[in-house]
DNA sequence: TTCGTATGTTATGATACATATCATAATTAC
DNA sequence: GTAATTATGATATGTATCATAACATACGAA
């Protein structure tokens, strides 16, 4: 290969106004990042994780609010869970309270696993910002939530 | 509703570790971004104005370079590029260089309307980033880099 | 000329995400 | 207290994203 002056060939291609585009870059970013993601956890996706921290963190919850919190249309949530019960991550019963709310929490003996996973994690995204300081990251996550604080 | 203290029902969901992972954040804030980009684009989706936005600045270039560019797979930039010469936004015609390739441009008259899109995105990205100083859209982009140039 | 590689293509499957519709249960309005 | 409204989970459906494998054709190098 090697063709000359070709920018098809070459690594000189032009992104145009892509390059100062937020958007374009939070989508190229994000990505990498899902992407070692997965490698790192090997079967939990970030949308499972995601779910997992939340269930923990209140116990008892339904799905349609970890949807909420999450972002996750109620119809969508549906294989979600199964899927974690189905793997036995996640416990559903029917609320006491709501019968036709399900109140989920962790499994037994998920605790450890979920550690292992915030381990992996940590080691994940220690391994893409190790170019960015404490202050930097700090600086990212905040901007990133000012800008989440957007949604409607 | 209203149900007492119940975290499933109230807004005071903690979202646990989440809340300091960067994946997590931009995972959610490029959804708030790529959402109110479709609204305000109509129609041209933000993959499709990379593409664009490609092909412009390199003319002549071919669908595997525009993919490359883009961290898209060969295989799905077929329908892509498909779709776009269907809307008669890029002329693909075989390379004399390479009969293998495509050569790729952006239609006649297509310039005016890319402009157009160019403004409609920088009004979006104005509202998202309205509580952005330019500076901090500045450091935005650059961490963002940083981590984009650690893909694999 | 032959062999390895690049390009575009087709097919396929997994995941993500939105919308409409439904049955059941809970809440609110009257 | 009954009726209307709303909430919850579920099913079905469709689109978009993204990865992989396999193929024909064309190019480049040995």
């Amino acid at each position: 290969m090697e063709r000359a002056s070709n920018a098809a060939t070459v690594n000189e291609i032009e992104i145009g106004v892509l390059e100062n585009l937020v958007g374009y870059h939070l989508r190229r970013a994000s990505t990498v990042v899902g992407n070692d993601f997965a490698l790192a956890l090997d079967g939990i996706r970030q949308v499972l994780f995601a779910i997992l921290s939340i269930v923990k963190h209140n116990p008892g919850i339904n799905q349609g609010a970890v949807g909420r919190a999450l972002g996750i249309q109620r119809a969508n949530m549906v294989s979600l869970i199964n899927e974690l019960v189905d793997r036995a991550l996640v416990d559903r019963k029917t609320s006491p309270e709501d019968r036709r709310a399900f109140s989920l929490t962790l499994s037994a003996d998920v605790e450890a696993m979920f550690d292992d996973c915030v381990a992996r994690i940590n080691a994940h995204e220690e391994a893409l910002l190790s170019d960015l300081s404490g202050d930097e990251r700090a600086v990212l996550i905040d901007l990133l939530s000012r800008i989440e604080a957007k949604e409607r």
